[in-house]
DNA sequence: AGTGATATAGTCAATATTGATTAATCAGAA
DNA sequence: TTCTGATTAATCAATATTGACTATATCACT
């Protein structure tokens, strides 16, 4: 369904064809939906039987042809409406990283430690990545902080972890929660 | 891939068949993962095919049969791969509700305001549920906080979201952190 | 003029996922 | 005893999703 709103939400803009709005998707908003090429055809043909884009087909020399979508009166319609329930409803996530986590005992404790480490730096690039993104105005600057947030408690989540894996486990609990982590390096 | 490593997890403790696994995954895990019953066919078949588990049909009287799924050596050797994937690979998960705060200004201020508003109860009372989840043991627990610590970031965020809307702006900007929610109940 | 790289635009077969359905058994009510 | 609804167990057709592919145009460089 949010795919759905995503295209027509572009859509509601300009109209556009598909290559164009998968250059959108690719860039500008890469960060926010992995809806790939064909399934943003896929769904744009089937907004287009449901009456909510409209298409043109247009040609320049002889490249292949482009379909020029546009939304309908119907479509914007169907857009407010999904709109209004995505803003309001709540459909908790599923975190492929749990199942790991669920059989972790199946390793040694030194072992799982290694490996959730090299998670954590995986987490930590990606973190950078996003606190690095350039200051961004309105709701661009939800998104980026949606995604901070959830990295941030991603990384905290996991540092407790390994708090308790640590081999040196005598050494008084540690809090999780500032930046301090000078040494374990591991390459 | 986290289907196949969840089902030969579950297989890996005992031989079960299908039915058995479903019911492991509606309860005990129904909240790490959203594998339905018909995809956990789907890829046990996979799984066969491929040698990672072998099945025996059993019969009861004259009820449907029964596929009692078995992991075998190479299985086990492909959970372990998977395993060690799992906990050392990150994949940044897609939220789907960035793609409704993207186009939320094609709304007014308030309901906007509103509509999150409700999102935040929803938000509140899955959090709730996973607090008053019984204490558990091992890994479960780090489960259990995994959900919770991301539902405590979504939560948080949403509040500062809600607080940016804020008819009431000026009332000086509302550090959030705390549970101070008296007032703004809308039924 | 030729060549390889890249951008443009969309297609398709294969795979994954789901919701609805079938089909048998059993416990208890009518 | 027969009917109803829950439980057990799996199937299937319909839908969604993807990665790999086709085909043309343009640009940079030799």
């Amino acid at each position: 369904m949010e795919r759905q709103l995503l295209l027509l939400g572009l859509l509601l803009g300009e109209k556009m064809h598909g290559y164009q709005l998968n250059m959108y998707l690719k860039h500008a908003l890469g960060f926010c939906t992995d809806l790939k090429k064909s399934t943003a055809y896929y769904t744009l043909e089937k907004l287009e039987n449901d009456g909510y884009v409209r298409k043109e087909v247009e040609r320049e020399g002889r490249r292949p042809e482009r379909r020029v979508y546009e939304i309908t009166g119907k479509g914007k319609a169907y857009f407010f409406d999904l709109l209004r329930s995505h803003l309001s409803e709540f459909t908790r996530t599923y975190y492929g990283d749990d199942v790991g986590i669920a059989f972790m005992d199946q390793l040694s404790t030194v072992e799982a430690r290694l490996l959730l480490a090299q998670k954590r730096e995986k987490v930590q690039s990606v973190l950078r990545e996003f606190r690095e993104l350039p200051e961004h105005g309105g709701n661009w600057r939800h998104l980026v902080n949606h995604n901070i947030a959830h990295l941030e408690a991603e990384l905290n989540w996991l540092e407790g972890i390994l708090a308790e894996l640590d081999p040196a486990g005598s050494r008084g609990s540690r809090i999780v929660s500032g930046e301090e982590e000078g040494g374990s390096r591991h390459e």
